[in-house]
DNA sequence: GAAAATTGTTCAATTTCTGAACACTTTTTT
DNA sequence: AAAAAAGTGTTCAGAAATTGAACAATTTTC
């Protein structure tokens, strides 16, 4: 089992659902939507690692377009600081299209009818290049200075910085904040005192 | 064709094409997603007006907790000044388990087997009961100044997203998720019980 | 398939959270 | 400015949560 998460679009359900089943078996978290809409907010929310994107949808179009579209809303404003990887894949042997979406950020390419294994195969291999991208950019951040990159927070952080804002919104008045924060004003008091934040 | 987004939940493939394939009949939008963990991104991202939720996940569990967890999730935590309309199905004819939904928040009940016509009528009913209410809100709003209202956040829904979150992050390793959430094992194993995150 | 890591549990000591209480200060109402 | 209301600082004791340690069972890794 692969540590990866997995974003596989297509509105083929047949083929979203065959895909699914067979990248369930090998990464840890699969995720099958047929709706291309949900792609930010499910790369924004549930940290994909790999998205695997199908070329067309809707009916008639044909060229590839779409896919092109949502790979450059995944590469380029997602608003990640470390987009996912993208997978393509389409069911025509088009070449032309095929250098174009590498070109466009793709990291690999994948034609219908597909082989399980190759299609693992590049999967992985997607992820682990990604993985290793987060990890660069995670080192950098020493230097950075700038908001942080999306290490997970300690929940005491977490915390802290969560009661500072409520606070801040609640005009500094600690009977309404802990009422707002679901705790009691003497506990409020005393995480307040704990944290430094009187 | 009815102006509402809706977002349908079903762990069930088959249910949850056949459910698509009558909505995508009356309404311009419709999202289908059989994780339930994708709930808040996408109702957080894609301003559903309902959503048509599945009692039961999983296997052995078919008492309709699941699916009053999840209809407090969108009802009351989800963070949003005007949450999704909620209807609520299920394959049992089971009234307490309604009287309960609809108590905690639930708009309205379906059963399976649903007829068509009366599933499109009542989620068109909830739609509309929603864009009113959202009317409403926004009616008062016009006097306030910042931008959202949205009301600060518990501290208990705020770390039960964060720990949702992290737990993603780290490949559902609960050992490493402790280490980067900065709790014991132990403790992150009790929480992911108390809230229901196993 | 052996070794390493992770999970599910329990346990008792420790820490945190809680509501109630009460005197005191600040803010709001009249 | 006096009265009323709301908020603060503090204490207290019981309830709840957190902790590290421990250990068998399971899963993952090599």
């Amino acid at each position: 089992m692969i540590q990866a998460r997995i974003l596989i679009i297509d509105d083929n359900v047949a083929v979203l659902q065959s895909l699914r089943l067979v990248l369930k078996g090998a990464f840890c978290t699969v995720v099958a939507v047929s709706d291309p809409q949900l792609i930010p907010a499910i790369i924004k929310e549930e940290n994909i690692d790999v998205v695997l994107l199908d070329m067309n949808f809707g009916k008639g179009k044909m060229d590839g377009q779409d896919g092109l579209f949502w790979l450059d809303r995944i590469k380029h404003r997602s608003g990640l600081d470390c987009p996912p990887a993208v997978v393509l894949i389409t069911a025509f042997g088009d070449i032309g299209l095929a250098v174009d979406s590498l070109k466009q950020g793709g990291d690999d390419f994948i034609q219908k009818p597909w082989d399980n294994a190759d299609l693992i195969r590049k999967i992985a291999e997607a992820a682990e290049k990604r993985r290793e991208k987060r990890q660069q950019a995670n080192r950098s951040i020493g230097q950075q200075v700038g908001k942080d990159i999306s290490q997970p927070v300690d929940l005491t952080d977490l915390e802290r910085e969560h009661i500072r804002k409520v606070m801040s919104e609640c005009g500094g008045n600690m009977s309404v904040a802990a009422k707002a924060l679901g705790i009691s004003r003497t506990t409020l008091y005393s995480k307040l005192k704990r944290y430094g934040l009187q």
